[in-house]
DNA sequence: CTGAAAGCGCTTACAG
DNA sequence: CTGAAAGCGCTTACAG
């Protein structure tokens, strides 16, 4: 059972290929009857257009690549996984481009993008991105990046309300009680890590607080290292607000790993607002980015983006999920 | 600057398109210094072939696809990166294909297998995977599957000894004086589910204990309602096996708010051996599915069947990661 | 060893 | 409204 080609349909329904292909692509082109008959005879033979057949003619897929640097990273899962569907909507199909963070394999995708008439794509990046790796493909608006970027960078950005997220995280402490609260960094090189890292500082300032920073290490590891200090500190602080979910996880690990109980000896606010915080022990307070929001924002910008040649930036709202992970200062 | 197509290169080295189809293709099939010419030619002015059109000249492209129910589960995550590292490694290019565990998005990732021209995939179930879904496809051995499937399926697969995982978790309970180990489905549909609680079963019976499951809800929710039940129980058991890791992090969290710490009133065992859960409160023993390797056996496995025809059955070693949430039994 | 030609499976001006 | 023709960017027997 051989794959029917185009030219097979036409012939089974008696029309010239082209015929067949308008029935299929521009339905109003051709009359009716013969278009239900063409489509009909079509189904009946169980045929379907080449996907790198149309591609290759027209010069345009609907394929769009999301860029990200790493899948086991729960947030760029819940990214793609909101992407898949907000793009599935829309009719393209999200191929995911995993780097780990490597811009080899970065300048790579971006090539594929092109080299498969991809309409736009979306990145996401971990570090630093530098717009110079990109701008050559000359993308411009039909590329999407998922950071803040800096003020002279010209496409399209979605992003979180980092400040804002901080602050949320900052306050639901405050009014807890605690007076002392530290900041893991554990993210590096993106705006949006400078950003929350310099909300957090910012704030202690307002509050008349001492700022202590960990700043060691990425990740989950960054959590670890920073509960290691805390567990040796005189004057530990009684609150940590974590760059993001992952870190307070590892933070929230090896602090109990060290007798340290969250939130009886140390309140815990984690960012990201991940699923998977719900099943932390303690399930994690967090600063909650709309991820599924930020996919279906990405997807339309970058479609607008390359209809329109216009660079637009959204940034979205971040809630407060208050869990278990934060209580009142004793 | 518009991309250069293979005409304009032979036009920039002064030859015939074939000759510089040759040149990147089957460099043996032309002179030396005719090759060298034309790669230099072809490389200062930034040319690539296209994939798309070799795909559509040859019926055969480097397109390889992995096919999972849900990329924010972590096992799948990691099965993905492993996956993509494999394929990479043999140049080939994984495309990650999200189902959210729907049938009809399955059977369009295969149609669109089939007319990228996918020379084999990769399917890795989270249910119950119904051979007739995707035998008319014809893909033989050129799908590989990631379960145990029923002995008269003729498809190529790769599995982690799942009766051996269970056996290293409960031996690994008993040795610490359990005598009273439950069992947290939270899988099903899989023969990996099956077997997993058949061989728990086996072992109870084999060790006189009276079994005990629990088998509401998926992921972690089965886990927090199995902690539900643990909470109310009189005689409660010491320890507990978990289906998978997912399971064993809503079971630990929701024990946790209901005031039993693991592993001083319950051991807890899961299974998959995620990376995520060194990151525990406390850190996850786990019984370990080598996912690296079995990331390199599928594309093995899949690379081979496409070439002999031949459906090999590979059954990889679990390990036990023992970490800090089982506990000897007071 | 290299070139000319046919063709992969489509689309889309252009005629009629 | 439909057909005939050219062409998207390549590859590969076939000659020479």
């Amino acid at each position: 059972m051989t794959t029917p080609r185009i030219e097979d349909v036409a012939a089974a329904a008696g029309v010239h290929r082209s015929t067949v292909s308008r029935a299929f692509s521009r339905p109003e082109a051709v009359r009716q009857e013969t278009r239900d008959h063409v489509l009909r005879v079509a189904a009946s033979m169980g045929y379907t257009m080449s996907p790198l057949a149309q591609a290759l003619r027209t010069k345009s897929s609907t394929l769009v690549p999301l860029i990200v640097p790493d899948i086991t990273n729960p947030f760029f899962a819940e990214l793609a996984k909101a992407m898949r569907a907000a793009a599935g909507e829309r009719g393209y199909q999200l191929v995911l481009c995993v780097t780990e963070n490597d811009a080899t394999a970065t300048a790579g995708y971006l090539h594929a993008m092109r080299s498969m008439y991809a309409p736009f794509g979306v990145i996401a990046p971990l570090t630093q991105l530098d717009p110079a790796e990109f701008e050559p493909f000359g993308f411009g608006s039909r590329l999407v990046v998922i950071d803040r970027m800096a003020p002279d960078y010209h496409g399209p950005t979605v992003t979180v309300d980092n400040v804002k997220g901080i602050r949320l995280a900052f306050d639901h402490l405050v009014a807890l009680g605690h007076r002392s609260i530290a900041y893991v960094a554990g993210i590096v090189g993106t705006h949006t890590a400078a950003d929350r890292r310099e909300a957090y500082h910012a704030l202690a300032r307002a509050n008349d607080m001492a700022p202590l920073e960990f700043n060691e290490g990425i990740g989950a590891e960054a959590g670890e290292r920073a509960a290691e200090h805390l567990a040796n500190m005189d004057g530990r602080p009684s609150a940590v607000i974590a760059a993001n979910d992952v870190v307070a996880f590892g933070l929230i690990s090896a602090l109990g790993s060290r007798g340290l109980s969250v939130p009886n000896d140390v309140s815990v606010v984690g960012f990201d607002g991940l699923a998977l915080g719900a099943s932390g022990n303690p399930p994690l307070t967090s600063v909650r980015q709309p991820i599924t929001e930020m996919g279906r924002m990405g997807i339309e910008l970058a479609e607008r983006g390359a209809d329109s040649g216009r660079a637009e930036h959204v940034v979205l709202r971040p809630r407060l999920l208050i869990r278990s992970s934060t209580g009142v200062a004793r």
